[in-house]
DNA sequence: AGCTCTTGCTACCCTGCAGTAGCACGGGCC
DNA sequence: GGCCCGTGCTACTGCAGGGTAGCAAGAGCT
C-alpha cells in the first residue's frame, strides 16, 4: 500500500534516516499510517484545503512538527492518500481476475470486489476523486497513470468477454469507462448506516453493470 | 437561473441600491452572469480553494473589489454556481417532462435532455458536485434540497413506468439514485474535443439507462 | 461650470495556516 | 551517573489571499 515508503520518504524525514532497525521502521510506517488515516478521515468529511494539519495533529493528539517529522509537506499527504484510493481499487481488480471463470464470472467478481473495497474505504476513494486538482501535477500524472491501468485491464476484460460471445456492446473502452463511473459513484452516495446497506449497494451495482454489458431485450 | 437576485444580492451591494431603472438592473444582471461564469471556469479547472478573486477578477479584465460589488463574498459565488449547477438539471428534467409520453418515451427525453445540459454546462455541473463540502452550511442545505427534488421526480417517473409494466427493478428511488449518478459521471468523464463525441455520450446514457429499467434477458 | 451620484480602482489590513528552528525530555549505553 | 541520540514540542516566521476604506474619474443634471 505504501510502495512510495523508502522512496518519497527518502530526502530528508527523521523517518528515513532512523529506519535502521526492522522494528523502528515497522513503528515509523505505522505511523505513517496512523496520520494518513486520520488526515483522509477529515479531508473527506470537510475538504482538503479546509482541512488544516493542526486539526489532523489534534485528531492525533500530537503536534504539527510530528507531521513534519513524517511528511514532507501537505501535498505529499494528500498524494498518499489519493494513491492508496486508487491502489486499492486496483489491487482489488488484480486479485479478482487471478480467479479462474468465464468472463460473466470474473466481471461479477471484479465488480463486487471493487465495490467492497470501495465501500470501506470511502474516504480514501472519495478524496482521490475529488481532490484531484489539489495534487503536484507531477503527482496527478502518476495517479492518472494509475487510474488508466485500471480502466485497461477491465477493458481487455470486457473485449475477452465479447470475443466469447458471452457480451455485447459497441466499444469496449467505453463502456469500460462507464462502468468506473458507476463503481465511483458509490463513493459519493453511499452513507454508512445511512438508508441501504453496503450489501444492497453492492448487488445493485453487479446487476447494473451486467445489464451493461449483455444483451437487452 | 440567478433566483436568489433581489434577495440574496438585497443586503448592502451596490448593484442592490443601483437597481432603480430597468436597464441598469439589466446590465447589472450581466455583470452578475459574466463573473459568474468566469469564476466557474475556473473554479472547475482548478477547483473552488485555489482559486483566487484576483484569478477571476483578472481573467474579466477588472480588479477584486468590483467582484466585491456585485458578490457579498466568494462562498456567495461558489453558492450561485452550484445553484446554477443543479438548477438547469432540474428545468431541464421538468421540460423533458412536459412532454406527453410513455414512460419509456419520456425518461428517453429526461436522460437526452439532462445528458445534453450536463455536457453543455460541464463547468457549472462538475463544480456543484464538487465543491459541495466547500459551502456554507445554509447554503449546502438548499443545494441538496434542489437535488433530492430532482431525485423524487425522477423516481416518481420511474414509479409510473413500472405501474405501467414498462419498467422493472426492485426500488424505484435507488434505481433513480443510480441513473443520477450515471448522469453526473458524465460531468466527470465528457473532455471537449476529446475521444467521444457529445452525441456518442449522450446516445451511451440513454441506451444504459434504459437497460437499467428494462427486464434483462 | 459646479454638484452629485455611480462605478471602479488603488492601496491597504489582517487573519489563518503552511512550514521551520531549535529546545527539552527520556531512555539506553558506557 | 553522565553522555548522546532519538523523538516530539514550544514558539516562532512568512505570506497568500479574503476582504475593505476611501479616492478618482466620468456622466448626467441644473
Amino acid at each position: 500500500m505504501f510502495a512510495a515508503e523508502g522512496t518519497v520518504t527518502a530526502d530528508g524525514t527523521r523517518s528515513a534516516r532512523a529506519a535502521t532497525t526492522p522494528l523502528k521502521s515497522e513503528v515509523a510506517a505505522y505511523k505513517r499510517r496512523r496520520i494518513v488515516e486520520e488526515a483522509s478521515r477529515l479531508f473527506f468529511s470537510a475538504g482538503y484545503e479546509t482541512t488544516t494539519l493542526d486539526a489532523v495533529a489534534e485528531r492525533l493528539h500530537v503536534t504539527k512538527p510530528f507531521i513534519y517529522s513524517y511528511y514532507k509537506n501537505k501535498g505529499e499527504l494528500l498524494y498518499d492518500i489519493c494513491q492508496t484510493g486508487i491502489q486499492l481499487s486496483l489491487t482489488a481488480l488484480e486479485d479478482a481476475l487471478e480467479v479462474e471463470g468465464t468472463a460473466t464470472e470474473q466481471l461479477k467478481m471484479v465488480v463486487e470486489r471493487v465495490a467492497r473495497i470501495i465501500i470501506e474505504n470511502q474516504q480514501y476513494i472519495s478524496v482521490y476523486q475529488r481532490e484531484e486538482k489539489s495534487l503536484a501535477s507531477e503527482d496527478a500524472r502518476r495517479i492518472r497513470e494509475l487510474r488508466h491501468r485500471f480502466d485497461q485491464i477491465l477493458s481487455r476484460l470486457l473485449a475477452r468477454g465479447k470475443q466469447a460471445g458471452e457480451f455485447e456492446f459497441d466499444d469496449a473502452s467505453r463502456t469500460a469507462l462507464w462502468i468506473g463511473g458507476i463503481l465511483s459513484w458509490i463513493a459519493n452516495w453511499y452513507h454508512e448506516g445511512g438508508r441501504w446497506s453496503a450489501t444492497e449497494v453492492v448487488m445493485d451495482a453487479i446487476s447494473i453493470v451486467m445489464r451493461l454489458v449483455v444483451k437487452p431485450r
